[in-house]
RNA sequence: UGGCGAGUUGUGUAGCGGUAGCACGAAGGACUUUGAAUCCUUUUACCCAGGUUCGAAUCCUGGCUCGCCAGCCA
């Protein structure tokens, strides 16, 4: 696949506009937006609606607005903002001078309140909230009315006006749509518009005491800003009469709302609720945890925002609800990783080597590529000894069949280096271990040829004991053992599938000196071992790399076959 | 047993009355100074049953299965 490709992006979201453009249902015009609650962090399925909107826009020659749904000031925080804006940034997406906030239209829709009153559309309820939820009848039987539903609409207005002026306890009132309390669609069933909550919110401070609800705001949010196609996700499908009532009933401009469905990924759960539950219980070291699909945790975990691009560009547009295997989104990683990462030598878990032929004080430096995808990047040196590390993987006393690496009387080379030939090992008298292998190399395979032709069937990675660097290296594995964690029995929770060997920490790594300044953030491949990127934590004097996904591995599949 | 929506290979997606394609995965092979990358080959699908039609994944009818909805959350 080539997921750099330009798609003739055509699903039934771009099939509908294209429609709406042709009949100049909006004069032309395509305007969207992404409406994020500030609640939380951002994470890929909500990539997955930032790409959609703001390329749409991009494509038709339209905008795309961002816009805060802060409608709920108990939950909402000035940090979710923040964030959310610098993973959008992050993302490569810009919405221009057209950053709107719910918020700023609360006075506008007090006002669309109000004329829903004067025009017998509303009333101000009374009931308590357990009573509003048994008067809403249940899915197969219907509601009642309030008794409060036929109030004068002078003292709806009148009361309307005290709960905004603060007269009343929180929860004592709400105004609510006069719909229909028998609606097959629960959403029509005289929905809450406004609620009493005394809450600081994060931008009008202590202003206001009532609040809107989302099914009141947000058609309106939309109408506001002119947008001409309000794409969110399914579970919005049965709102959508209502959005289209209040838009009616209020006389003023409708957009179109198109439902898609939400991006799930196999073996993660992509709920902010489930995330934040995550955090709050100490699961993951934060929002930002490597493990978690959080925009800020992929980030960390060494994603480029083209790889996450890509991804959402080709999972597709539907209206099914579905579930991406994890492997394509690693096969997105390494797509993109494979064209950029420079190589370097790194080795994991270090075994010692001894080249016993080779002087006690000598000093080689090999010339390696720094990218063979990209030889512009040109070469860098990297120094050779006596005593070197390998990967333990790379040594068996007793090799498997099709073990290709080295062993016993066996060669290798050493990458750039030298052939090698093991001509013995050391182990720990107590435990057997074994601490040291012997190996003699040959002086003429230097920079990895043999002149007389002769071959050998593998590589081996290295770094020379005396010059390499000590590293952290922290190695992640799925944040869950089961590949839908929501599917949970009963009396457990999505938290007893948490793989517990999902971070594995090494602390005794080795890498090339070349790695001594790297900026926080840059990636590398480690060559056979996969791509790594260098943590916030790490520092010139203790380096750390985030594993972001190994390379792809036929010996481990080989070795899993055999078992 | 209310309403809304959805069913194409293991996964995701195309198709819009005329040979079911693409990608991921999987299996095999070539190449290889990364068991990577790259290249080649193979593999499996239209939820079911009727109907319309020369011809149906596509249109019609009926069923089945799955998802969502009973917050003063979004």
């Amino acid at each position: 696949m080539t997921t750099g490709d330009i798609k003739p992006a055509h699903d039934f979201i771009r099939d509908i506009i294209r429609r709406d453009i042709q009949t100049n249902k909006y004069d032309g015009r395509v305007h969207t937006r992404f409406p994020p609650e500030p609640n939380a962090y951002l994470h890929i399925g909500h990539a997955k609606s930032i790409y959609i909107n703001f390329s749409i826009a991009n494509e038709f020659n339209g905008l795309c607005n961002l816009r805060f749904d802060d409608t709920n000031p108990t939950k909402e925080e000035q940090e979710y903002i923040d964030a959310i804006i610098r993973d959008i940034r992050w993302l490569g997406f810009d919405w221009g001078d057209r950053l709107h906030y719910a918020s700023d239209y609360f006075e506008q829709m007090c006002e669309y309140a109000v004329q829903l009153i004067q025009k017998g559309k509303a009333y101000v309820d009374e009931l308590t909230a357990g009573e509003i939820r048994e008067y809403r009848g249940t899915l197969t039987e219907p509601g009642k009315q309030s008794p409060y539903r036929e109030r004068p609409i002078e003292e709806n207005l009148d009361l309307f006006k005290r709960m905004r002026a603060g007269e009343f306890p929180d929860g004592s009132y709400v105004l609510r749509a006069k719909i229909d309390m028998d609606s097959p669609n629960m959403n029509m069933r005289d929905p809450v518009m406004y609620r009493i909550l005394r809450a600081r919110h994060p931008r009008t401070g202590d202003k206001w005491c009532i609040y809107p609800m989302y099914d009141w705001a947000h058609g309106l949010e939309d109408s506001i800003e002119g947008i001409t196609h309000s794409i969110c996700t399914l579970e919005f499908e049965d709102h959508r009469p209502l959005y289209d009532w209040f838009l009616d009933e209020l006389g003023i401009y409708h957009p179109q709302q198109i439902e898609f469905a939400r991006l799930n990924i196999t073996y993660t759960v992509m709920s902010k609720r489930l995330l934040l539950k995550l955090v709050q219980d100490k699961s993951v070291r934060g929002f930002d945890d490597p493990r978690l699909p959080t925009l800020s945790g992929l980030r960390r975990r060494g994603y480029t925002p083209e790889v996450i691009r890509n991804f959402c560009q080709h999972t597709g547009v539907a209206k099914a609800n579905t579930t991406i295997d994890v492997a394509f989104l690693e096969h997105c990683l390494r797509e993109d990783l494979n064209q950029k990462a420079q190589r370097v030598m790194g080795v994991l878990r270090p075994l010692r080597l001894v080249i016993d032929n080779y002087p006690e004080d000598q000093v080689e430096e090999f010339d390696a590529m720094n990218n063979p995808e990209d030889h512009a990047t040109g070469t860098r040196k990297v120094p050779f000894s006596r005593v070197l590390y390998i990967e333990q993987d790379d040594f068996r006393e007793e090799p498997p069949p099709k073990y290709y690496r080295l062993a016993p009387g066996r060669e290798v080379r050493l990458r750039y280096a030298y052939f090698i030939t093991c001509v013995g090992i050391t182990k720990d008298e107590r435990s057997g271990e074994i601490v040291e292998v012997h190996c003699t190399y040959d002086p003429a395979t230097r920079g990895g040829d043999a002149s007389d032709g002769r071959r050998v069937k593998s590589t081996l990675h290295w770094v020379s004991a005396r010059h390499a660097l000590e590293a952290e290296v922290r190695l992640y594995d799925l944040p869950f053992s089961k590949e839908n964690p929501m599917d949970v029995e009963e009396g457990t929770d999505f938290r007893a599938y948490f793989n517990p060997n999902s971070l594995e920490v090494l602390t005794s790594c080795r890498v090339e000196p070349a790695l001594a300044d790297v900026p926080s953030g840059s990636r590398y491949q480690f060559e056979r071992m996969g791509y790594f990127c260098v943590d916030p934590d790490s520092s010139p004097g203790k380096l750390v790399f985030n594993r972001i996904v190994s390379l792809r591995d036929t010996w481990l599949k080989i070795q899993k076959q055999q078992e």
